[in-house]
DNA sequence: GCGACAG
DNA sequence: ATCTTGTCGC
């Protein structure tokens, strides 16, 4: 009965962790067969969760952040941050396994369950279909959604420039509009540079660039990444104690 | 073979 | 990701 609303925690096992480069890479083959790339039958989304992690500049200290918000008003409704440490290196297409431990971490902490998980990274806008957003969605078996900075893989042509505007973002298309739609190239804010959103987990491309502008009320970036980017990093400079760690 | 490469 | 000053614009 508890789908979405209601629930209690954020139930999440990692079940044997990749070590390697080649486990990692045969993890995310074997699971991008499970993402469903449609809308849940529910579609009533109360609270939204923002998730990011910030690094130091030396040693392998990182601070992991979840961010609540209720969606309606984007006030924050609470907030889980854990410090630890990298135990995975930065490889592009692997990056999940870099930060995904800690992020799962600070979301079993929290109380409630998110109706919906925005990450900071791509979804299926990644080399093997299978980036962060993916696998966080079915870890937590919970709807996700991708928006980067920077494209990963994949073409496309610069959307207009207000607010709103997008564009497909391709792969295997040579010009014939006969390649794979992987995500969206979002202008979030007029003349800003666009966003990348991608699909992670029960969730349709459509549905994910629609809450992308929602939640990208005051910034190029949506409320969620804002507010998980600037919690990490002060539980990292130690201006703020994290909840779990030390 | 060479360069590119989410954060 | 992180290191960094000033600067242009709403």
């Amino acid at each position: 009965m508890p789908k979405g609303n209601g629930g209690r925690h954020v139930e999440i096992r990692l079940q044997p962790w990749p070590k390697t480069i080649p486990e990692a890479i045969e993890t995310q083959r074997r699971l991008r067969g499970r993402i469903r790339t449609v809308d849940d039958a529910e579609h009533a989304v109360r609270t939204v969760a923002g998730v990011d992690v910030a690094y130091e500049r030396d040693g392998d200290r990182l601070a992991a952040a979840a961010v609540v918000l209720d969606y309606a008003s984007l006030e924050v409704v609470e907030t889980s941050t854990v410090i630890a440490t990298a135990e995975f290196p930065y490889e592009p297409g692997l990056f999940a396994f870099r930060e995904l431990p800690a992020l799962v971490e600070a979301l079993r902490e929290l109380a409630t369950t998110p109706d919906l998980i925005v990450c900071d990274g791509h979804g299926l806008a990644h080399p093997r279909r299978f980036g962060l957003a993916c696998h966080l969605g079915l870890l937590a078996d919970v709807p996700t959604f991708g928006v980067a900075k920077t494209v990963f893989v994949g073409e496309f042509v610069p959307p207009a420039s207000r607010r709103g505007a997008w564009s497909p973002l391709t792969v295997g298309d040579e010009g014939w509009g006969n390649g794979e739609n992987i995500g969206a190239v979002v202008r979030t804010r007029d003349g800003v540079k666009p966003v990348f959103v991608s699909v992670g987990h029960r969730i349709s491309l459509d549905t994910a660039r629609a809450h992308t502008i929602t939640l990208s009320r005051h910034a190029r970036l949506p409320e969620t990444t804002r507010r998980a980017d600037h919690l990490s990093r002060e539980v990292l400079a130690g201006r703020i104690s994290p909840s779990v760690g030390r």
